[in-house]
RNA sequence: GCACCCAUAGCUCAAUUGGAUAGAGCGUUUGUCUUCGGAACAAAAGGUUGCAAGUUCGAUUCUUGCUGGGUGCACCA
C-alpha cells in the first residue's frame, strides 16, 4: 500500500469510529507552505455540511483528527495529524518513512505503480515528405514521444505509429521543381514529360544532395525541400498548374503512360526525404514500431473503398457534384466532404482507413497527437468513426497542443517564414558547445565524450523548451532567447545530476545502506519531502497528457538539491553515518533526476 | 457570423483540477567561495490573476456576459 492509500484509509476509518460517512472520493493534497505538512485532506469540510452533530467546523476536523491519531501506532509513514486553517487536517510524514522510501530510491526501484494489461496506440508525426522537419514538427515529435514514455512507466503497452503524407499535389511540386530545375546543364524549356524521359534514360544529368553548394541542401529532405519551395514559386502560374494536374494524374493512374516513369521519380525524392528524415529523427530520438509505420500512399484507396461502400448503405450521402459527405449535424459538427467529386480522396479519406485499422487492435486506448488547429478536424474524424462503428466518440483522444510560432508570427513555409528543426539543434549544440568550453569540459572529458556531450545537452535544452509547459499553450519560439541553459531549463537539472555522479564517483564503489536514522537537517528534509513524490508526478503528468508537471518536479528537486549540496557538506561529513546518508540522498537524486528525465526524452549524462 | 483555444509580476511560464499568505525562471539590485563541479546558493524589489456580475465556508480555477489575442469552419495538406 503507498502513503496516499495509507492515509485515506486512515481517515476512512477515524471518520467510521465517529459514525458519520462520507459520500465521495477523499481528496489528498500536498500543502503549498511546508508547515502545513506533507499532505492534508478537506474532509472536514465536504463533511461539515451533511451532519448535524458538530455544531462548528474546526471542532469536527478536531474530533476527526483525534481519532486518527489515537489510531495513528498503525502506521508507519505518518507520526503527526494537526488541524490547521478553515478546517484542513494536515498529515506530516515520518522522517524513517522518508528515509526507507529514499533508500528504495537509491536502489533504483521508483515506486510507481503499474497497470496491467492496458494497451495504447499513440500516433505521432505526420511528416509531409517534401519538406524537412520545422520547429512544430519538433514539439510534435517531444511531446509524442514524452507520453509514449509515460505510459510505459506505468504498464502500459505502447504501440508508436506514425502516418507519412506521402502523396499529393506537394510531392508532385518537389519532383516539378527537380526536374525542370535540377538539371545539371539547364537547356531550353522543356515540357514534363520529355524531360521525365529523359531523367529515366540518365538521371546523372540532374544534381544530387552532394552536388549542392549551400551545405543545408546536402542533407537530402532539405535537398528534396529546396525543389518544392523552387516550383512553389510558379503557383499562380496556370501553365505550370495544368503540369502538375497532368504528373498527378499520371501518379495515381496506373494505365497512364507515364505512370512508371513518375512513380520512379517520386521514390526517388521520397528516398531523399527519408534519409533526412532518418537522420534527424536519430539526432531527436524518436522512434516507432515498424508494423505501426503507415503510408498513406499505401492506405488511400482501402479508405476510398470504406466510404463508398458506406455511401451505399446511406451512412454517407452523394452531394449533386458527386462527391460523399458526412453530415454531421446531430454532433453538432460542419458536414464533412469524404471524396472529391472526381472520386480522389483528400485527408479524411485515409484517416477513415488508420481509424478503422487501430480500432480492431482492441487498445485501451488510441491517441492522436496533433496541434491544435486541428481541433474540428478531428471531433468530426472520430464522430465519422463512430458513424462507421469503430467506437465512441470518446474512445478516441485527440492530444492537441498549442502552435508553435515565431516571434514575426505564424508559419509559413510557404511564405518562407519556416525555422527548421535541424536549425534549432544545430544552434543550440553550438551554444552547448560554447558553454561546455568556458566551463572547462574539455578537462573532464575527452573529444568524442565532448561532442556527444554537447549533443545530449543541446538538443536536451530545445526538448525542455518545448514541453516545459501546458502542451495546450502557444509557443512563441525566439530562436536566440527560447533555449535556455540556465534557470528552468534542462542543462540546470543534467547539470545538478552530473553533479551527484561527480561526488558518487569519488567515492568508487557501491553506496551501502544507511542504517541509523538521525535527525534531518532541514536541506535534506526538504530534499526527501520531494523525492517520495515522484511516482504521483509521473502518474498525473500522464493521466493528464502534461509532461510539464515532470519537468517543473524535477525542477525543483534540482534546486532542492543544490541547496542541500551547498549547505550539507557530503564527502566531508562531520561523522561517517552523516556521510553515509548523504551519499544514499546524492545517488538517490540522481537516479530520480535520471529518471525523470529519460521520461521527457532527454539524456543525463555523467560528466558535462 | 458560428465553434474551439488562450489571457496570471517588465518578459517567459507554474499553481496539486474549488483550498490556507497566487509561486518559479529570466531581467534588475545586493550578498555568499580556504568547500565535494559557480551551468551554483541566499536575499530584495516586482500582482486589483483582462473587465463585470454570479455560485459558497473559500474562485486564478466553475457559470454567464463583455474586451483583447490565436485557430478552425475547403472537393488544401
Amino acid at each position: 500500500m503507498n502513503v496516499q492509500d495509507e492515509i485515506k484509509h486512515l481517515i476512512t476509518k477515524a471518520v467510521l469510529t465517529l459514525n458519520l460517512a462520507i459520500s465521495e472520493e477523499i481528496h489528498l493534497e500536498h500543502p503549498a507552505n511546508a508547515d502545513h505538512g506533507d499532505y492534508s485532506t478537506n474532509v472536514a469540510m465536504k463533511l461539515f455540511r451533511e451532519q448535524e452533530k458538530y455544531k462548528n467546523l474546526g471542532e469536527l476536523a478536531q474530533a476527526i483528527a483525534d481519532a486518527i491519531n489515537s489510531a495513528l501506532e498503525s502506521s508507519s509513514a505518518v507520526n503527526k495529524v494537526e488541524v490547521a486553517g478553515p478546517g484542513f487536517i494536515n498529515f506530516y510524514l515520518s522522517d524513517t518513512w522518508l528515509i526507507e522510501d529514499m533508500n528504495s530510491k537509491t536502489n533504483g526501484e521508483m515506486s510507481i505503480q503499474k497497470v496491467q494489461g492496458k494497451k495504447a496506440v499513440i500516433e505521432y508525426m505526420q511528416p509531409n515528405t517534401n519538406k524537412p522537419l520545422h520547429v512544430g514538427h519538433l514539439r510534435n515529435a517531444i511531446l509524442g514521444w514524452s507520453l509514449i514514455q509515460l505510459l510505459e512507466a506505468q504498464g502500459w503497452q505502447v504501440h508508436k505509429a506514425t502516418i507519412n503524407n506521402d502523396r499529393g499535389l506537394h510531392i508532385i511540386k518537389s519532383m516539378w521543381g527537380y526536374l525542370t530545375q535540377g538539371r545539371r546543364q539547364s537547356g531550353e524549356t522543356k515540357a514534363w514529360r520529355s524531360l521525365i524521359e529523359e531523367w529515366v534514360q540518365n538521371s546523372d544529368q540532374w544534381v544530387k544532395p552532394s552536388d549542392m553548394e549551400d551545405e543545408r541542401l546536402n542533407k537530402p529532405d532539405h535537398f528534396a525541400g529546396h525543389w518544392y519551395v523552387q516550383a512553389d514559386k510558379e503557383a499562380e502560374n496556370e501553365k505550370v498548374i495544368q503540369e502538375w494536374k497532368e504528373m498527378l494524374i499520371a501518379w495515381e493512374s496506373k494505365t497512364d503512360e507515364y505512370h512508371q516513369s513518375v512513380r520512379k521519380l517520386w521514390q526517388q525524392l521520397n528516398h531523399w526525404f527519408y534519409e533526412g528524415y532518418q537522420e534527424s529523427a536519430e539526432l531527436i530520438g524518436f522512434t516507432f514500431d515498424p508494423e505501426y509505420v503507415k503510408y498513406e500512399s499505401d492506405i488511400y484507396e482501402a479508405g476510398r473503398h470504406i466510404i463508398l461502400d458506406a455511401e451505399k448503405k446511406g451512412v454517407f450521402i452523394r452531394l449533386d457534384s458527386g462527391a460523399v459527405q458526412a453530415k454531421l449535424a446531430e454532433y453538432n459538427l460542419p458536414d464533412k466532404i469524404l471524396l472529391r467529386s472526381d472520386g480522389t480522396g483528400i485527408y479524411m479519406t485515409f484517416d477513415i482507413e488508420l481509424t478503422r485499422q487501430r480500432s480492431q487492435l482492441d487498445a485501451d486506448l488510441l491517441v492522436w497527437v496533433v496541434g491544435n488547429d486541428q481541433a474540428l478536424y478531428f471531433q468530426q474524424l472520430f464522430a465519422i468513426g463512430e458513424m462507421l462503428g469503430y467506437g465512441k466518440r470518446e474512445d478516441f483522444k485527440h492530444f492537441a497542443y498549442g502552435m508553435v510560432r515565431l516571434p514575426e508570427g505564424k508559419m509559413s513555409s510557404r511564405k518562407g517564414r519556416v525555422v527548421f528543426a535541424d536549425d534549432i539543434l544545430e544552434m543550440a549544440m553550438t551554444k552547448a558547445k560554447q558553454i561546455m568550453a568556458e566551463t572547462g569540459s574539455q578537462e573532464r572529458l575527452t573529444e568524442s565524450e565532448y561532442e556527444e556531450v554537447a549533443k545530449e545537452v543541446g538538443v536536451g535544452a530545445v526538448k525542455w523548451t518545448m514541453l516545459g509547459q501546458d502542451p495546450l499553450s502557444e509557443l512563441t519560439f525566439d530562436v536566440d532567447t527560447s533555449v535556455s541553459f540556465k534557470g528552468y531549463a534542462a542543462p540546470f537539472v543534467q547539470y545538478t545530476h552530473a553533479r551527484c555522479r561527480s561526488i558518487l564517483s569519488k567515492v568508487g564503489k557501491e553506496v551501502g545502506e544507511s542504517t541509523t536514522v538521525q535527525a534531518l537537517a532541514p536541506d535534506e528534509k526538504t530534499v526527501l519531502r520531494l523525492m517520495y513524490q515522484f511516482p504521483e508526478v509521473v502518474q498525473k503528468a500522464a493521466e493528464e497528457f502534461a509532461p510539464h508537471h515532470v519537468a517543473v518536479y524535477l525542477f525543483e528537486l534540482a534546486q532542492a538539491y543544490n541547496a542541500f549540496y551547498t549547505n550539507c557538506p557530503v564527502l566531508s561529513a562531520d561523522n561517517e553515518a552523516t556521510k553515509a546518508f548523504r551519499l544514499q540522498l546524492t545517488a538517490a537524486t540522481a537516479n530520480v533526476l535520471k529518471e525523470g528525465l529519460r521520461l521527457l526524452g532527454i539524456q543525463a549524462p555523467e560528466k558535462m
